[in-house]
DNA sequence: TAGCTGGGTCCAGTTTTCGAACGCAAGGGG
DNA sequence: CCCCTTGCGTTCGAAAACTGGACCCAGCTA
């Protein structure tokens, strides 16, 4: 990754940015959460090269969003599964495709459905302030700057 | 954009996942909401080259998340300013941070601060079921593909 | 009149990505 | 034993994207 220097410059915002702002990511993790593992079937839900796939894939494990987890069908494989951290950026891919749903919709709507498993309810992002519940949006906040 | 296929095959995660998973996106966005406006501006606070921040500029301005706005320092001059649909792309942002507050935070904290304009109280994003008003992880969640 | 500024464009050289082919180890079938 | 298939990669030449720097233009400003 060579965009170390606005990674320098920076806050706790740049440095996701820069790694999910790398081609194919978003998408990968998007891909994880729909419940793929192989390697072999991201390939082709995606229809992304190969070699890009293992490098992203590796990339991923470097940062501790996937780990490859042994399984056999009859020699070792490896598939890779979220990790914790990796499981924590469910809320960033609710944001996108709530965002998604609002502005990007195709006419015939969203192609899957979510819903909380034990009520069978709606599942929705919100940002609020902590402080008096109140819904935040961009215009809402102030900034300041520490360094 | 090449990865049509992906984004045939699918939902109002992946057009998102797409269009934000392009390099440089993210960053432009982040760079955006902390309010810098002018070619200029982004140019060096993010040390992209110009070729491609003009082009990243235009995608956002077709996909109308910027629209261009005339502005005199003497001649007229555009600025990018972030138009609802990119300001409603504020949660992501913000979901982005929490993540990076949480797994890649520097030993030093975040560089900036966001406090709700009203109260001053913090920020937070949440994802929850509309039903149940109960918070909703990755693991919460059962998927349901209809097509 | 020469120089500066803001916002670009153009271009050559480097990186990345692509697609297709190849490698390899463990079964399985014959 | 030999050949084929599967799963997961690696390698390689060609194509696309990115980079840094030079250049452009219009209206100041000195």
């Amino acid at each position: 990754m060579s965009r170390v220097k606005v990674v320098d410059e920076l806050c706790t915002l740049s440095l996701p940015a820069a790694l999910l702002g790398e081609r194919w990511t978003l998408l990968l993790l998007r891909q994880a959460f729909l419940g793929t593992r192989r390697f072999e079937d991201f390939q082709s839900a995606m229809d992304i090269s190969r070699s890009v796939l293992t490098e992203r894939l590796a990339t991923f494990v470097d940062e501790g969003i996937l780990r490859r987890v042994p399984y056999k069908d009859s020699r070792t494989r490896y598939e890779y599964r979220l990790t914790e951290k990796g499981l924590d950026l469910y809320p960033v891919l609710m944001a996108l495709r709530k965002w998604g749903d609002k502005w990007m919709a195709p006419a015939d709507g969203p192609s899957f459905d979510l819903h909380h498993k034990d009520c069978g309810g709606d599942v929705d992002v919100k940002v609020e302030c902590t402080t008096c519940g109140e819904g935040v949006g961009a215009r809402d906040v102030r900034v300041t700057r520490l360094r």
